[in-house]
RNA sequence: GUGGGUGUAGCUCAGUCGGUUAGAGCGCUAGGUUGUGGUCCUAGAGGCCGUGGGUUCAAAUCCCACCACUCACCCCA
């Protein structure tokens, strides 16, 4: 069997078994991502976060305005396309549009700060690589409403435990503060006037960077350009008084919770909408793409959406991709796939009848029932039970329907069993049961 | 957009000083057991050797182009 398409360049399946690519990254089987999904779902739940999902389209302008028109995301990324003079984009990430949809259904009305977790695909048009699709998927949160440190705090400590009910370690949280847009503005004056001076050793990017966006130079990763910026103006420098009484509590409240994290003056987020509050959780050993998770406080982006209103905020963002990567090469092993907890091996047409009801009967019941639809031979049937790892294959020919009672084979130890009919549902569910 | 790597069976890979019908292991199907899986034995199915062109009596093998995949730069999850 064979098919002339393929999946589109920077996607992938999910298969029921894990598989490999050429480049000999694992793709994680469909049961895994339920596993991490379900243990998403569990930690958000002991967080007192609620489900949110938004469509996978909207508008462009909400994408350009959000995420910031400067932004590589926006000029080079996206998935856009016009339809009947409307213009669609593939979101590219999930803040904005949850942004846009507390505003759009007046979520504030509810009451409180709105805690809010989401899991799904988001699609960029960049150059795959190892950790990076053009449609992969996130899950992250955002408390919309709170401006108290402990908001910042807790953000963070949600990401850990997901990471730690996952079984990661060896993560690296690395931390700063960007201040409010306008002690930033007076930063990023001052860093122009830096390194105008040695424009001249700067690279072709960076230099363009200078006039446009000057504060991703800092996470260059040129060697003689760190060293230049060794002697640079820091931003912390620059943040007013209460932007730094706002860091200082949101790391003494992780020094309370046992949080470990690093200090970056030069992590710099590269989406337009953060403000004070910065951090990138990081694991190594994973190639180029190291991060796993980034995300901070983003107070002004209410605002710069067309809210009336200031709506103080902070979230992180997660890629699910990056978290396999990252499992794999720390060797955790995630859920198995499920078996059934009985195969039904039928021989001739009366007894496939039977058995197919029966099967129907007992999964009726909750069970897990296999069975044969090919028609195949006794012999072919218990090597697919064997396959399926079904701890119980009930066997059904003439002397069965004659006797009116299965027979039950325990595959392990072979042992064989008769069961009458009507005691099969009792027998069965106390079976699977104890398995 | 730029650079490196790789394309042979479902999977992992042999085979390339050019030379008959292109191989192995695993997997799949069937038989050995007229109603019994796992181990074992046997058989079978499955490949335009990425695509197109060129050189040659002869190309999976040499040359060219293209395509796909992949890693990396940039940036991000």
């Amino acid at each position: 069997m064979s098919t002339s398409f393929q999946n589109i360049k920077g996607t992938f399946d999910i298969l029921p078994d894990p598989h490999t690519d050429d480049g000999g990254t694992r793709t994680a089987a469909s049961a895994e991502w339920r596993h991490v999904e379900a243990t998403v779902r569990d930690v958000m739940r002991r967080h007192n976060f609620e489900e949110i999902r938004t469509p996978v389209l909207e508008p462009t302008e909400l994408v350009a305005r959000g995420v910031g028109a400067s932004t590589d995301i926006v000029q080079k990324e996206m998935f856009a396309f016009e339809r009947s003079d409307t213009q669609y984009v593939l979101r590219p990430e999930i803040t904005a549009p949850v942004v846009r949809s507390f505003l759009q259904h007046h979520l504030d009305q509810r009451g409180g700060v709105q805690k809010l977790f989401y899991i799904g695909p988001c699609f960029r048009a960049e150059q795959p690589q190892k950790g990076r699709y053009r449609q992969f998927h996130q899950f992250g949160i955002e408390v919309l409403g709170a401006d108290q440190p402990r908001a910042d705090a807790e953000t963070i400590a949600v990401l850990m435990a997901v990471c730690d009910a996952l079984g990661l370690s060896d993560l690296r949280l690395r931390l700063n503060t960007l201040g409010t847009p306008e002690c930033r503005e007076e930063y990023v004056g001052a860093l122009q006037d830096f390194l105008e001076p040695y424009a001249d050793e700067l690279s072709e990017t960076s230099r363009r960077r200078l006039e446009r966006n000057p504060l991703r130079i800092l996470d260059t990763k040129k060697a003689h350009e760190q060293e230049i910026l060794r002697d640079a103006p820091t931003l912390i420098d620059f943040v007013n008084e209460k932007s730094r009484t706002h860091y200082d509590t949101v790391k003494g409240l992780l020094d309370d919770l046992g949080v470990e994290y690093v200090e970056d003056p030069h992590l710099v987020r590269g989406l337009d909408y953060y403000t004070e509050t910065t951090f990138e959780l990081e694991h190594p050993g994973l190639g180029a793409q190291s991060a796993l998770a980034g995300g901070g406080r983003y107070d002004r982006l209410a605002e710069v959406l067309g809210s009336d209103a200031p709506v103080p905020a902070v979230g992180f963002a997660a890629g699910m991709e990056r978290l396999f990567l990252a499992l794999d090469a720390a060797d955790v092993e995630l859920a198995d796939t499920p078996t059934p907890d009985v195969f039904i091996a039928a021989l001739g047409e009366e007894a496939e009848r039977w058995g197919f009801r029966t099967a129907q009967a007992l999964r009726a019941e909750g069970l897990h029932v296999a069975h044969d639809l090919m028609g195949r031979s006794l012999k072919a049937q218990m090597k697919e039970a064997n396959r399926q790892n079904a701890p119980y294959t009930m066997i059904i020919g003439g002397n069965e329907l004659e006797a009116e009672a299965a027979t039950v084979k325990e595959m392990e130890s072979g042992a064989q069993e008769e069961v009458p009919f009507d005691g099969l549902i009792e027998y069965l569910t106390r079976t699977a049961e104890t398995a």
